[in-house]
DNA sequence: GCATCGACTTGATCCAGATCAGTGCGGCGG
DNA sequence: CCGCCGCACTGATCTGGATCAAGTCGATGC
């Protein structure tokens, strides 16, 4: 079988945005929609900029922030893939969510005042650390950014109660391929072949599964040509299918 | 075994908080810390009374809101248990919560702009209804109101993250008692002895189990003497036990 | 009082996926 | 080039909780 190049590998839209232009700075940014479209302030526009801190790069294993430290900030992933999970006393680990470029880091932690989780670079991440305090401010005056906060916060409830029922292997394997494959496009990237930057065990224990079951299903669903998987990278050969398996998690 | 009489049977808190006086309204309320602390801008205050609606009562199985409503409004429970679930394609329920007095149900539905579930009544329940473009120009206008709304969404999704790990049976029903109890502290209510409003279906279906375990489960809990049932009357009588059993669901 | 019905309990069996036990393989250092 | 190490894969067995199948209990209506 001849090798084939996921999309992370070809000349795809450059992993850092670019900031040197302002106004374009992070097209692909969970808050785009607040900075870009025409007709914003631009005197606000700047005051968001203004508050925004670029940090990076960290590199796989590093963290982000920890569990337990004080809120202060919220992140939007610029480029890389960032993990959150948590060790429970018995050392157990828990991966809450992976996060791909554009998407927000760290809103959960805004009603405890603390991390209530790590955030780990599975591989080089660059981030834009928005200060918390400087952005309720900001919100209170820009109405377009407020609703934006209460929108990400609110997707999120819903994204963490969509592997809360009890599914199949194979319902949430193919579930979770779509999801990445949707935000993938959504970000600007390939939606039917990209690079799963984190390991098995991260996917299983992800999904609540075993990486051996995780291992079997991707198989599974190679044999059944729904995809084709070359270590970590992965391409969706049969998205109705996988789209059929995944329906009861996926449409609701 | 004598009878016990659970908390909701006593003469407990006014099960219908006191609007009669203003600024004391739903004492119990999740909206309370930006209501009743002195200091906070009376006219600001008269605003969010103003935009308040009382309704109910809804009745066991009347619905407060519906899966693909248009979203206009957060509710806050004042009196009753409500349910909120869906259903998918199959038929099949998932129950997504419960909520008790003083809590709010809807914050889910900011995001897809319509409720993405049901939110139904279990018992005799009224609600306050917040429309919430009213609530977010209140929120612009005063922080406080802001700040409890970015608060209340967080918290939801570290509610919502909660239940998602793989957890036996035993750790389940032990972190959904202790936190029933603790919301029921929380509220003004005895954290020892309540009433589960729901069916033990419910109950099952909330934590991903049948609900021939969740029997068996409450048996061998009250067997064990930590817990003591009687129909849907519930007596908590060995909270560091159960908490020892839900310690890898609820510290984190 | 008795029939009915829904919610709950209890016991017996079954199965999806966990766990255990290796094997394969690619990358890296020496 | 070889040996090591960590990740991924695969096969064999085990098991927690689901499912199936009866009861039991209590409320409601007639």
């Amino acid at each position: 079988m001849n090798k084939f190049v996921p999309a992370g590998k070809l000349p795809a839209p450059n992993p850092i945005a670019d900031d040197g232009d302002e106004l374009h700075f992070c097209s692909t940014c969970a808050f785009r929609s607040v900075c870009l479209p025409a007709g914003v302030d631009k005197n606000a526009l700047h005051e968001l900029h203004m508050l925004v801190e670029h940090v990076g790069p960290f590199h796989a294993g590093d963290h982000i922030f920890r569990n337990g430290e004080r809120f202060g900030a919220i992140y939007a992933v610029r480029a890389g893939m960032v993990k959150t999970h948590l060790i429970d006393d018995a050392g157990r680990e828990q991966v809450l969510g992976f996060h791909l470029p554009g998407e927000i880091v760290g809103l959960n932690a805004i009603h405890p005042a603390k991390y209530p989780c790590d955030a780990i670079a599975l591989d080089t991440v660059y981030v834009c650390r928005f200060s918390f305090p400087a952005l309720t401010m900001l919100a209170a005056k820009m109405p377009d950014v407020q609703q934006q906060l209460f929108r990400l916060l609110s997707a999120d409830i819903g994204k963490a109660t969509q592997l809360v029922g009890d599914y199949s292997a194979d319902e949430r394997l193919a579930a979770f391929l779509l999801g990445l494959a949707e935000r993938y496009a959504a970000r600007g990237y390939s939606p039917s072949a990209f690079r799963l930057s984190m390991a098995r065990a991260d996917i299983a224990n992800y999904l609540r599964l075993a990486a051996e079951t995780v291992s079997r299903v991707l198989r599974r669903f190679q044999d059944q040509r729904l995809i084709r998987v070359d270590g970590r990278d992965l391409e969706l050969l049969d998205v109705p299918s996988l789209r059929r398996l995944a329906r009861s998690i996926l449409h609701n």
